[in-house]
RNA sequence: GCGGGCGUCGCCAAGUGGUUAAGGCAGCGGCUUGUGGCGCCGCUAUUCGGGGGUUCGAAUCCCCUCGCUCGCCCCA
């Protein structure tokens, strides 16, 4: 059995574990549902020329990252790298002309064959929203709040949001001409990663983290001084938005992003706590990925949030499990067919019931019951059988003065009573 | 893809060449098959991530490999 194992950068979440998740997807999901936004849901396998012209080509996550493979019909399949392609095409596919504004959200696993880390694996998950439709800056700070207030509901401190914008295709292409001047004239000042970016994708130069390549790029062209008028107006109305609405943001002009869809607003929150893999949550607009994959012209904005990021920064009071209410103690044949009618009444009162179904001694299954913290318990064995009641105890670790009751099994009024007296059933 | 650290039972670990691989937690069984928190007793690694080598003898030394981890790169 030894050589049966999950694949490298995978993981197993047991039960214990999954407590958390559940418990932080509840809070995402109510905060989504709050703000009217819809899920959608994509295949996790697609084509892989989708994810080379949705995200680009020369992107790290295309180039180097992707779980490419042919299946039988020697088709290139690729699992999902990330979510906005899938969700850009399958609305396309669906006709978007007939529903242009769409607020939704997607949650489920993505695929990156890279080397696993804190907070990094080959299969990971993100919670992604994607605004469809929407040109103006208050979608961007909608969406821009949204992710915010998301980790605030989980309680995450020491947040931090940057901001930068990459103006349109025009401002892009204007700065991207003076810029690649200046880069083959310094050319030789660059790292090697720099230098062969150049010709491949010059603005991912912009945030590498070189540091001789950054003191280098402060005397470089800014993107910022090739905006048009239009698209300057736009970066100031988002700021100061964000400042009404109090949310602090940094500006970080060397923001990029590594997938070559953006355009406009750019936008990334980080937290120190999470060591070097530090996003915990990416986005910006995308005015012109629907276009290029052949729709129609539709602006649009997203983000997409890291899920194993967002557990590991969610806080300990997440991991504790809701208790059973009820443990049922049964023993012998008419008893145990008893205890099972009476289990599956108890579920209707919405009571999270355990029967137990080992047949082990009565003191077995009261220290199985105990180690459970089941609030209480419930006995029924061949006296209670024969006479047709069982008896419910609450079930008190800390004191042995548990109230205890026997009650005919067709009484539910002397049940309900019980139920709402010891365990707050309404 | 490139550097640094690590790998002994489900978990935390002692052991650094000499023959029975400590201990704790958890688990299971019993004291106590009709009654729970405690206690006591017992069981649970032919084996030290895997493979090969050195040696009379290896968890301990050497080589290879796999995995984890931390950084770089990149991103969620």
């Amino acid at each position: 059995m030894n050589n049966l194992k999950n694949l490298r950068g995978t993981v197993d979440l047991l039960p214990d574990q999954l407590i958390k998740w559940q418990n932080v997807e509840k809070i995402v999901l109510e905060q989504l549902s709050r703000s009217s936004i819809k899920e959608i849901r994509t295949p996790i396998l697609e084509m892989t020329e989708l994810f080379i012209r949705g995200i680009g080509e020369e992107t790290d996550v295309v180039s180097k990252e992707m779980y490419t493979f042919l299946d039988r019909g020697e088709r290139s399949c690729t699992l999902r790298p990330e979510g906005t392609a899938s969700v850009a095409r399958a609305l396309i596919q669906n006709g978007i002309s007939s529903n242009p504004h769409q607020k939704l959200w997607y949650m489920g696993p993505m695929f990156r064959y890279e080397r696993p880390q804190a907070g990094r694996q080959r299969q990971f998950h993100q919670l992604g929203v994607e605004f469809i439709g929407y040109q103006s800056v208050r979608s961007e700070v909608e969406i821009i709040a949204l992710a915010w207030d998301i980790l605030g509901k989980l309680g995450i401190k020491e947040l931090n949001l940057e901001i930068n914008t990459l103006g349109d295709l025009n401002d892009r292409l204007n700065f991207q001409k003076s810029f690649l001047k200046w880069l083959n004239i310094n050319k030789d000042s660059l790292d090697s990663d720099s230098q062969n970016r150049i010709n491949k994708n010059p603005l991912r130069i912009l945030d590498s983290k070189n540091i001789q390549t950054k003191k280098v790029l402060e005397n470089a062209p800014r993107l910022f001084n090739f905006l048009s008028d239009k698209s300057h107006k736009r970066y100031s109305d988002l700021k100061n938005q964000l400042e009404v609405l109090q949310i602090p943001y940094v500006e970080n002009f060397n923001l990029v992003r590594g997938l070559d869809y953006y355009t406009h607003t750019a936008f990334e929150i980080t937290c120190g706590a999470l060591g070097s893999q530090a996003t915990v949550c990416g986005g910006g607009r995308y005015d012109d990925l629907i276009k290029q994959m052949g729709g129609p012209n539709t602006p649009a904005i997203g983000f997409a949030i890291g899920l194993e990021r967002l557990i590991l920064l969610a806080g300990k009071e997440l991991e504790v499990p809701r208790n059973t209410d009820i443990y049922i103690i049964n023993q012998g044949l008419i008893a145990e067919s008893l205890a099972i009618d009476l289990a599956r009444k108890l579920r209707n009162y919405d009571l999270i019931v355990e029967l137990d179904l080992s047949g082990a001694s009565f003191s077995k299954q009261f220290k199985k019951a105990n180690k459970l913290r089941s609030k209480s318990i419930i006995i029924i064995g061949d006296d209670e059988a024969a006479k047709k009641e069982f008896t419910i105890r609450l079930f008190d670790k800390e004191s042995f003065d548990n109230k205890e009751e026997v009650i005919s099994l067709e009484n539910d009024i002397k049940l309900e009573k019980w139920l709402s007296i010891n365990l707050s059933f309404k």
